[in-house]
DNA sequence: AAAGATAGTAATTAAGCATTACAATGTATG
DNA sequence: CATACATTGTAATGCTTAATTACTATCTTT
């Protein structure tokens, strides 16, 4: 028996209701005037009236002057107050932390990038570093530390959003169960969020990428290791036990069969990711006389696009079992997109090999494309995931201090 | 710009809102007092006695007498009217028709079946088919035809479930693109839903069979063909053309690669469905003198369980595919569950090779199950998909012609 | 300058919920 | 058996909120 609120209908409901819906309204639309509030929301003049005051009291809207006159007296012109508020979004790569901050607008009000050496890269001092910085830029910003809504932390692991809990993260031992989220949480005083980078990244897509629109697609990303970003029905799919999209255990035609381990990459992985790339070429070395040297796993793809039959050889191979995986994928979820990422994924050329491969099916038809953001996709996608509820978050409390 | 009805926040909201809250309380917690709901609910006593007034007037709600006292005035219990109105399913199977109607309770108040010829199988016929058993149940039953509340038919094909258009129907040519549920709305004045009958099936198995509570699970069906059903954040997921689930042409190890055609079925459904498994076991005949006839794909797996030793290896080989299968879902979406269903897939022996297959991993790892429900699945299905809004709709109208 | 249009506010009315008071009807107890 | 007390339910009143109506303010058009 959970004491479950169940969401009762008392009259403050119908002003939270309406408030929403007139603040949305005026975030999507731009600055307008009460009328056109009015004609757009169905509401009376006189209710728009209360509401807005009422937003303006919460410091989320204010009147910044006249417009122009059709005909009549000339409207008085509100404005979302993008600056009441800010969310942060951080990643944790595998050399450096990037931040992100952005208003309520999810503009971009400042951003940063610290390196960060292995060996500091336990949970607490990953955790201090974070703190500091995030403070720093606040600081630079003459933000308040108030003004800080909710944080959002991208990893490379499975992660358990609800609690804030990192569960796995193949690349280093003592991030296993770690609760980073409240780590975070005590010294920063606003709501934490962690998430899987490319269930991140997926969103930065979905916000201002290549998926704008698109209600359900996939965001595989490859790099080092193989992952997607399920987003079906518009949001982030992530399954039972938080492991949705961990697909680089997939068994598709030419992977022998194995038992996806956690401490191993999968067969498929090992294969697609950048590592595999440069192994596989290296391993052909001596073959030609004329193998170029590589430093980077893209580079061979480059090489496959000026022509070089070893690399166009390795490329096809490639592309063979990523076309299986975004066929299968296709089958099984139908998206309208699938979006190549990563350092190895995001490269034309493979798409391009993955396009002709696929073309001629009639069912798991799938438009493939490239990501649009690059590496900025993943602190698109934190600041995105809590905008909404950052801002809902400020028309609860009965009184607040504006500005 | 489409004219969207922007979801206001008018006082009578309250109503509703509150209606639908205790309306689902008395239908969860079945007959109890009003004094009981003010406690479930949080409400105060007379918005209570007001709310069920209300729904006493919309037919929804009765006293039925007196209770026990508890040291003071005996409560007037009250009980959910599940006679109300009723649903219907229906299922298109291969040879028949077979229909289910249920009380808003959603308890069987009836059912039937009627064989169907292959030649009176197009969509109009069909259609006076159902149509004309419809009405004669509820005829039988005694319920008026406004009783009906809506109809809801299980197709084996891709369906438009927005627009009831059955899109690919791949045994029968002339139902493409047909729409199916305007021809029976035509008839019958109630809502028609029209849904791919494995969506249903996995509806069914939540509602009453093997996947209750399971707010993430797939539900694969082996009988001719090979589909699923999948389940995701508690509802169906039908993805952006209504393919998700179509697994029949999925890529895994040992099925070469073609191309996903309307008109095939794919290499993986010719290999696990019914027709590809006694194929196989015919053209194995002559081999061992001693080759038992079967008469169904079922049977070969009963021998194998018999110890017929060509038959363990088929099964072996069948739930090698079928457990790629599996691992390729659960590393996808992380279900909670994976359920096998279908003339093939609902066999013990199966479940039990695909477990011994996938004991050892450590990445999806998924729990496999069998369907309880076996035929009747897809009807069960059908009821639970629209016993809610069915209900909901009644809330709307103002006046209402109750009994 | 007058007429008309547009924006916005004040006053009144209506819907709906909570609080308080109270009636109805039982059990517990001396 | 009569009284105290508990429980259920309703009636009366007041609060929150939104719609309607009436009105003011300010501009454009003629």
């Amino acid at each position: 028996m959970t004491k479950e609120p169940v969401r009762i209908g008392r009259p403050p409901l119908l002003r939270q209701t309406n408030a929403q819906i007139l603040l949305q309204l005026l975030r999507e639309a731009g600055p307008c005037s009460k009328a056109d509030l009015v004609r757009a929301s169905g509401l009376s003049a006189p209710t728009v009236t209360n509401v807005v005051a009422h937003l303006a009291l919460a410091g989320l809207v204010e009147p910044i002057g006249e417009g122009d006159s059709t005909g009549g007296r000339p409207p008085d012109i509100l404005r979302f107050r993008a600056e009441r508020g800010c969310v942060a979004g951080v990643e944790i790569g595998p050399d450096s932390l990037r931040f992100l901050l952005a208003d309520l607008d999810g503009r971009e009000i400042g951003k940063a990038r610290v390196s960060l050496e292995r060996r500091s890269s336990s949970p607490p001092l990953v955790c201090k570093r974070i703190v500091e910085e995030v403070r720093d830029l606040l600081r630079k910003l003459s933000q308040r530390e108030e003004q800080l809504l909710e944080l959002v932390v991208g990893v490379p692991a499975i992660v358990n959003v609800q609690e804030g809990v990192v569960m796995e993260l193949s690349a280093l031992k003592d991030w296993s169960n770690v609760a980073f989220g409240n780590l975070l949480a005590r010294e920063l005083k606003c709501k934490v969020t962690i998430e899987n980078d490319t269930n991140l990244a997926a969103q930065g897509e979905y916000y201002r990428g290549a998926a704008q629109g698109e209600k359900h697609f996939v965001f595989i990303t490859i790099g080092e290791g193989v992952g997607a970003g399920i987003f079906v029905n518009g949001s982030i799919y992530r399954g039972s036990q938080w492991t949705a999209g961990e697909i680089g255990y997939l068994r598709v035609p030419n992977i022998s069969r194995e038992h996806p381990s956690i401490h191993n990459y999968g067969k498929l992985e090992k294969l697609l990711g950048a590592p595999g790339i440069l192994k596989s070429w290296q391993s052909n070395r001596g073959r030609s006389r004329t193998h170029p040297k590589v430093s980077c796993a893209a580079d061979v793809f480059d090489l496959a696009a000026a022509g070089n039959a070893e690399a166009k050889r390795l490329l096809k191979q490639r592309a063979t079992l990523l076309a299986d995986i975004v066929l299968d994928l296709a089958l099984i979820l139908n998206p309208s997109l699938i979006l190549l990422g990563g350092e190895v994924g995001n490269h034309p050329r493979l798409l391009e090999e993955v396009e002709v491969l696929l073309k001629g099916s009639e069912y798991g038809i799938v438009r493939v494309g490239l990501g649009a953001l690059g590496q900025s996709a993943v602190l698109w996608g934190a600041v995105y995931s809590v905008l909404e509820s950052a801002v809902l978050g400020l028309l609860r409390p009965s009184d607040s201090t504006s500005q």
